[in-house]
DNA sequence: TCTGGGGTCCTAGGACCC
DNA sequence: TCTGGGGTCCTAGGACCC
């Protein structure tokens, strides 16, 4: 059977685990930029405000219901999230990290109510080392302990955790669920499903395999697998390389300025390569992309991304010059920009890597022991302590962030205390 | 005034091979 | 009038996830 812990609302907890005044209040959690809602807590979701909305747009029901609003703290989340992540390692087989909130944890056989039990002991435990609420759903796919972590959420009987396993049971639920709420089934698809009359998942279990091939190819079938309990979408434990690294953020404000643009080209290059290094691979091409404001129909639009190959490489200088190199095929002078960004693919691991024939070895690259001093510097006193010129000293192109949480540290311990000091009672480090 | 960031997988179609 | 069969690899773009 498959566990999927799904912490509840979970940016929102991670701001709330450290000002418990906020229980009970509204709250939301920005994108960068301070742009879209991201994250809502309850009492948000329920005063109407949308996942994914303009902040704009909702600025005024904000102020009159008195929600509190905070810009992204992702290096507080990250912590929280690592945190949650190892105490549902001491419990699990085996565990998969799905996302920053979300964990699918390998359960072993056992009865109903002892998984639940399991789940129950291990809900309390997040909650009481971490103020983290979460909501487990058990089943023996994927895709059915998603519907069972749903359930486990909106159903108060349920007290947060939910085993999906009587088959009487499933048909039962999956003839009441929308086929949009199914784990895998986005606009486009649950669109196409209902224009074929389907309506609930249960239809797509019932329909026969050679319509839903015909129809809807391997992603259909897949599906009718998983929520029939035919596990089909492979648990993996293994945190697997990543195959493409992305830096990409809208400026603060729209930038016609090359110079300015180069240097966020630069900076993001920067640190795609830091993540490259970090998982320890090499790679062959990138792409550059840069755009200006979709939502400004009035102004001039341009959006253009170009892709480049090159022989494999960790070098953040290197990947720099190639960077900046692409940037000018692609800029136009005469927009307003609102977004750069670039993507790292093609990626070789040192020990499988083809020898150039006519390009010196990577592993042999002088630049590497600079950069990898670069990077001891950095992780010692502080991200950017030490930059390639090209990054720029400025940061006319920052994001926008009025609302930011405070800095908690990244020390567990100092956490633990704030956690334990804002809960009434010694945190027993 | 103002609208996120970072990924994966699949498919269709083209180019190419013998 | 009429032009094979079987396959691989690559890429762009779509769809989906959180």
């Amino acid at each position: 059977m498959i566990a999927l812990v799904d912490c509840n609302n979970f940016y929102a907890s991670c701001e709330r685990v450290f000002d418990p005044s906020l229980n009970g209040k509204p709250i939301v959690v920005l994108s960068n930029n301070d742009g879209c809602v991201i994250a809502r807590s309850n009492e948000a979701k329920a005063l109407g405000i949308p996942m994914g909305a303009p902040v704009f747009q909702y600025s005024r029901l904000i102020e009159a219901e008195d929600v509190k609003v905070f810009s992204t703290n992702f290096a507080l989340y990250g912590d929280m999230s690592r945190r949650v992540m190892s105490i549902l390692s001491e419990y699990a087989k085996d565990i998969e990290i799905y996302s920053i909130d979300e964990a699918f944890l390998e359960m072993g056989r056992g009865d109903d109510a002892y998984l639940d039990s399991l789940a129950k002991e291990i809900r309390r435990q997040i909650e009481k080392q971490t103020g983290i609420p979460v909501s487990i759903g058990i089943a023996s796919s994927k895709t059915l302990a998603k519907v069972a972590t749903h359930i486990a959420k909106k159903d108060p009987d349920c007290k947060g955790t939910y085993v999906l396993s009587d088959p009487a049971v499933r048909d039962e639920i999956l003839g009441k669920y929308p086929l949009r709420e199914v784990w895998g089934i986005g606009r486009r698809l649950s669109e196409r499903l209902e224009e074929m009359g389907l309506r609930t998942a249960l239809d797509l279990v019932r329909l026969p395999e050679n319509i839903i091939l015909r129809e809807l190819t391997v992603i259909g079938l897949r599906l009718k697998k998983e929520l029939g309990g035919i596990p089909s979408v492979p648990f993996e434990s293994a945190n697997k390389a990543k195959k493409a690294i992305c830096t990409a953020r809208s400026f603060g404000s729209m930038i016609s300025d090359y110079e300015l643009i180069a240097q966020a080209v630069a900076n993001h290059t920067v640190t795609c390569a830091a993540k490259l290094r970090s998982q320890n691979s090499y790679a062959g091409s990138m792409m550059v992309f840069i755009h200006t404001n979709y939502f400004r129909q009035d102004l001039a639009q341009y959006k253009k991304n170009i892709v480049v190959s090159f022989p494999p490489t960790q070098d953040s200088l290197e990947l720099v010059r190639i960077a900046k190199d692409a940037l000018a095929r692609i800029y136009r002078s005469g927009y307003e920009y609102k977004k750069a960004g670039v993507i790292l693919m093609d990626f070789e691991k040192e020990a499988g890597m083809q020898e150039e024939l006519f390009h010196e070895s990577p592993v042999e690259n002088q630049n590497m022991q600079l950069v990898n001093a670069i990077d001891a510097l950095n992780k010692k006193y502080g991200k950017n302590t030490v930059r390639i010129a090209d990054q720029g000293l400025g940061n006319k192109h920052a994001p926008h962030q009025e609302h930011r949480s405070r800095s908690y540290s990244t020390n567990w311990d100092d956490m633990l205390e704030i956690h334990a000091r804002a809960h009434g009672r010694s945190s027993g480090k």
